[in-house]
DNA sequence: CTGAAAGCGCTTACAG
DNA sequence: CTGAAAGCGCTTACAG
């Protein structure tokens, strides 16, 4: 049995109420009782009771991260971890602690969001989700439940979101493939129900367009975020009778498997053909060739992520925030 | 406000207590008054609240996870999210949450360690510290707290854990190279303080002994599990005029980093010198040349560690558990 | 400066 | 089958 309040208050002859202010740090307890009391709770090893503390507060000290993916799938991303320390980091400055789940659909999404919203266990909420349309964060703005976002979604103007300006990841990379001759650059692992991957395909047609080249549909391929599908989808566009020059994937690991689909059908890159990705993974820089990407500094994402959720949770005045975290094109052998 | 289990009693027309029978599925409730009360607890939006039920019950459905290292380093490593992975599958499956935190010192461990266990926000805990000497354990055993470490501790006999044989696996990795015809195999990466790299190094010694190869300590080196020292390592060795032919690194991203150090001096990986690792990370594949290594089941390492916490917080009988997940080596290019 | 009392939302013997 | 009551460990007006 661990010791509680009363315990200590017994030992030291006063009430309960005096020892829960001493612990709060009341001013208005007198020195004399305030270090009498101190000493107990370090003699007797004292701790309070998180739970009860919450239950009389009304709150916690607890944020909930919520993952979209499989538990055996959504962690291994490279790119999640680096997310967590941020948020992590954040946390662990304010003393919030935090409680993760992963979810496999939109109903566990959902399951999840209203257990860790309604059942007081969080005081607030980051999803880890990028769908274009997510349901659960409009429950949550319904419920007046504090909640961020980590990836821009489509009703952006109702809730807060941190995000990298994704057109804009777009537009560089293909401005960088134009700047090297390239015309002919296939855009691979757009997914419409991500708006990452859009947002990265408008940029990518925006940039064409800007220097007066058309836009190819049969230069764009379809995708997700799993690694083996790089060498499927490059495989596909090239059993299509598609020679492209370039080549945008959506993500490292999709480049990857694209560079070695190219490689094993006798294309060098970049020499035939450049690629790149995004996310700037540690072992780009150790592939052959190394990899042009892009940073999306997924620690200031989720540190930043962090920083939006407790203005929300603790200011006084309503209001919709987001923040842009600046992204940066890393250019190495695979594309010059 | 949300509803609590007064409103739904006071709709239904009942006391507190048979919502909280019905809740619970508790067999001496009518079939009519429990189908009533669900009813209303659907219409009304009813989530039980979680704190409270915790505070009466003393007991949570949160089991803590605490990785070792610093916020930003911890969660960097690619072997961490598997284990997470595993963890959270099995906290999914039991209907535990996971609460998780990241420490630098010793000191914050022990920290972190009394406010899950003593505050009662948790009802076990996972390890993620390999450290040779692990005093939050000590504590944590005393306090007969239910907890598991993944990786073997030096006092391995009074604590739950779960790890791989990494003797085994050391030796494995050795014999394989001297399999290979290869005889003065370097050792990167040795550091006492881990279990894991000073049994992979025993390993390493027992199969050369085995094999009538004296061990020589000049081939040993010290190194922690991070990137940029697996290049400085490798220079090290190799600017004190050693000339192995194998190079047996305790972590991949060790040996990437060897590698790079080893072609930048002109030498041939694997016809010079032949490099494997340790972890089998998602690149090994890509790498050039594709990198050998050892699988270590982190995901299941993950698994095995929620298994055994379960058993351990559930059980009556108090004992000693472990599991030892069965590594596999995979052989790529890089030793043959 | 300190205490008695009520309350946070739930559970669970005890009684009927 | 159901209810009244006490309790989990803390906080916080209210009173003095």
């Amino acid at each position: 049995m661990p010791v509680t309040i009363n315990d200590i208050a017994k030992a030291a002859n006063v009430s309960p109420s005096t020892v829960s202010r001493t612990i709060a740090n009341n001013p208005r307890i007198s020195e004399k009782t305030r270090e009498r009391i101190f000493k107990l709770m370090k003699e007797m090893n004292y701790h309070p009771n998180m739970i009860a503390r919450s239950l009389a507060n009304k709150s916690t000290k607890i944020i909930g991260v919520i993952v979209t993916g499989s538990a055996e799938k959504a962690f291994q991303h490279p790119f999640f971890p680096e997310i967590l320390s941020g948020i992590a980091s954040g946390a662990y400055k304010s003393g919030y602690k935090i409680l993760i789940s992963s979810v496999n659909s939109a109903q566990e999404e959902k399951k999840a969001v209203s257990e860790y919203a309604m059942s007081g266990i969080t005081s607030g909420i980051v999803l880890l989700a990028s769908r274009v349309r997510n349901t659960s964060a409009d429950e949550l703005r319904q419920m007046d439940f504090p909640f961020v976002v980590v990836g821009r979604p489509e009703n952006e103007c109702d809730v807060n979101w941190v995000d990298n300006d994704n057109v804009r990841v777009g537009h560089d990379l293909t401005r960088h493939f134009l700047e090297n001759g390239r015309r002919e650059v296939a855009f691979l692992g757009a997914s419409p129900e991500f708006t990452v991957t859009s947002d990265r395909l408008e940029g990518y047609k925006k940039a064409l367009t800007e220097n007066d080249i058309p836009v190819r549909d049969e230069l764009i391929v379809n995708g997700k975020f799993v690694d083996d599908t790089g060498y499927g989808l490059m495989k596909e566009l090239l059993d299509r009778g598609i020679r492209p020059d370039g080549v945008i994937a959506c993500d490292d690991l999709l480049a990857f498997g694209a560079i070695r689909c190219l490689q094993e059908k006798g294309f060098r890159v970049p020499e035939d053909i450049a690629v790149a990705g995004v996310n700037n993974v540690p072992l780009d820089e150790y592939f052959d060739p190394p990899l042009t990407s892009v940073d999306v500094n997924a620690f200031s994402l989720g540190a930043k992520a962090f920083d939006l959720l407790i203005t929300n949770m603790t200011s006084e005045h309503r209001s919709i925030d987001r923040a842009i975290v600046p992204a940066r094109l890393i250019v190495r052998k695979s594309t010059v």
